[in-house]
DNA sequence: GTGGATGCAAAGAATTTGCAACCAA
DNA sequence: TTGGTTGCAAATTCTTTGCATCCAC
């Protein structure tokens, strides 16, 4: 918790009208509620990030962001995503392999993920199961923090191969929704 | 499913006398059950994991192969431990940046830790809360499976900073069972 | 102006692959 | 005998670090 700004639209000012905030509103006030400076790179990330429907590889986040000219290192995409998920901005997935894949986190219900083994292909569990699972978790974090550990959070995926058999690019990863 | 063996101790012939049959009898009739072949790495791979009351990650597990005389190819614990999780002889695990942990399984019930960001010490979670949250995982993987998904598994895994705050090497790995 | 942030190059860690020799069944 | 296994070497993939430059505040 680190001074959370004063008024209760912290970003309401970041547009001439009032209109309601925007995604990118919201991850700026979390970045400048958390110390960080808004500049270009993590600017174009969250826009990619938010873009996207799943969790996404840095790899794809990097390729993503409009190669060369509007782009940003690929070292600076893994900074900006430690950063981000160290403040909360982001939530983390797992590949299979054990590769992070990225989320942004704007304040909606946890989102759990089943990824195909085969094909890297993620898809959502629907909201009520992640919702349920999402309480059982909480509950377990809480007794953990009550046993002294802190900065406390999970990680948790499924993995199967999926349906479709779709035998597809196992390295390219999880872009398309697939329900 | 293959071929499960047809008397109901597939191992007892294992030892003259009819002991109950030790862990890596039962680990070694899972290996047979699976069309595996016995092996001398296998079965010193499996020794040394059982005596570990902790998810171990491959360079541990390699190192205490006795080294050099008794042990194997770093590469070939590489190779079993994917053997060994393609037919579940270990559980996987991970450590907060991705790096695989493995826990023989001979049908314990399953077990969920926490993992300290900064000493990657990994601690169990009690029995009960282990056994309450398979069962809602459980639960998901029913539906995925009826979602036409085969093979399906999970990671879960729980992260924090420990409250000893010990600061150990980061580097070695979750030996030591913390409680 | 000042320290946080970035880019580039290079290092590091974890894991995989190729291939010949080996040995369990 | 024969194909599953292993060892060794080398390659990949993912991620981190060092350092000079840059720019957000």
């Amino acid at each position: 918790m680190i001074a959370s700004t004063q008024t209760n639209h912290p970003l309401a000012g970041a547009r001439p009208g009032t209109k309601a905030p925007t995604a990118i509103d919201l991850a700026t006030a979390k970045l400048k509620a958390a110390g960080l400076r808004i500049t270009r790179p993590r600017l174009t990330i969250l826009a990619a990030l938010n873009r996207r429907s799943q969790p996404t590889s840095i790899e794809d986040l990097h390729e993503s962001l409009g190669g060369r000219g509007q782009g940003c290192d690929l070292v600076t995409v893994y900074r900006c995503m430690a950063a981000f998920e160290e403040i909360g901005l982001v939530r983390r997935a797992f590949l299979h392999n054990g590769t992070a894949l990225y989320e942004i986190n704007l304040g909606q219900p946890a989102r759990y993920h089943i990824v195909c083994k085969s094909t890297n292909r993620v898809e959502d569990l629907d909201a009520e199961t992640s919702a349920e699972l999402n309480e059982t978790l909480q509950k377990i974090e809480i007794k953990l923090r009550a046993r002294g550990y802190e900065g406390v959070g999970h990680i948790v995926e499924f993995f199967g191969v999926a349906p479709s058999g779709g035998r597809l690019d196992p390295q390219h990863t999880a872009l398309p929704a697939v329900r």
